[in-house]
DNA sequence: GCATTACTTGACTGCATCGTCAAGAAGCTA
DNA sequence: TAGCTTCTTGACGATGCAGTCAAGTAATGC
């Protein structure tokens, strides 16, 4: 970080100041809250971001990887320590849909705001990789139906991400109970015997 | 209508103008298309629709009935036309959520978007109103899973309301596989033998 | 301690939309 | 056709957020 060493000690520690406070006003309100509110919490002016930073995406990519990589990994080694294929695949899901439930901005970064941003769709392609490992295993075991492709999975969180921005009112308790009813529909339905060739 | 007939020639005129430009704009870019695309295709100025509908809620109110109700008593009557619990429950729900893909006026009703508006809620709570019938009647045969609430048929539709909104980009094709998916998960899961008491 | 350069500020422009209103246009009546 | 009344107009004010920049402030090096 040569190039941060040379700046002036007032803006190295507003440049602190700034990354601080965006990840605690991003981890509250997700990636679009207005910029003002994260000048007002870091006690500078908004001009003073966009100075250090460039832009609003500049500002989102230097936090992104702290702000979510971390509860990403976290479910795939969760999920790596379980064991059966249909476990592992409903449990992965399960954990993603409840993070975007609980983390605006996790929840912001999966539906793919901000196409544009490398690290951000970086994070999401680690983690459509893994869901997409974990659906092949558990078609190939039979106990998920042959018929979900990988996009539907991404179809899957997409949609999940739009629903908790939306409906903002449910309690956790009934959208995590409805969460079942979706993974159910998931199942290889009765009467197919396994996987196609 | 004593009032209308008072009206001026061209204000009557205008009026008409005004609700067929409506009703051509709503149905194809929802009910939260800009006045002003209204006034444009109506061939008045913006000030003339607030003149004679109040606000854009009065406009609505003025339409909706034309642009929706229609669309949501066919469905009822095709699927009072069927027979089978099961069929008679997915079909009602299968063709709610495609009226909510093709039409986004309909879709934006369903959704309770303007909630103070008494014709577009008279005409939801009619919707709704059917289906818990028919999700009674498949409990009863158990057929659809009995921890199934009124509120989560609801919830599913206003779901799938943001969904269409957002996920533009997906095919009619694509979006009709995959509510199959969900119409699955919805099915009493293999196991229980029939609805609770 | 002073000149120099880096840094910060907040008012400003731009954009999109809602809804309003004074002034002007047009229909209506005698 | 004149004069009254109704109706229409479009510029305007308000809102909320993005991003910019000239002018002011403060750290730094000598």
């Amino acid at each position: 970080m040569t190039a941060e060493q040379r700046l002036r000690a007032d803006a190295q520690r507003n440049v602190e100041g700034i990354r601080r406070a965006a990840l605690d006003v991003f981890r509250t309100g997700g990636l679009a809250t207005p910029l003002d509110e994260v000048a007002r919490v870091a006690g500078v002016s908004k001009g003073t971001i966009y100075h250090r930073f460039g832009s609003r995406r500049g500002l989102i990519d230097a936090v992104v990887e702290e702000l979510v990589a971390e509860q990403v990994r976290e479910i795939i080694e969760a999920v790596e320590a379980l064991d059966g294929p249909l476990v592992r695949f409903e449990e992965w899901l399960l954990r993603t849909w409840l993070l975007q439930f609980d983390e605006p901005a996790a929840n912001d970064v999966l539906v793919r705001m901000l196409p544009e941003s490398e690290p951000l769709t970086t994070l999401c392609d680690r983690a459509a990789k893994f869901g997409r490992r974990l659906l092949d295993d558990a078609q190939a075991a039979g106990v998920v139906r042959p018929d979900l492709t990988p996009e539907d999975l991404t179809c899957l969180i997409l949609e999940r991400g739009v629903i908790v921005r939306a409906c903002t009112k449910q309690t956790r308790a009934d959208y995590r109970r409805r969460l079942d009813f979706v993974l159910h529909g998931l199942r290889t339905p009765p009467g197919i015997t396994a996987a196609g060739s």
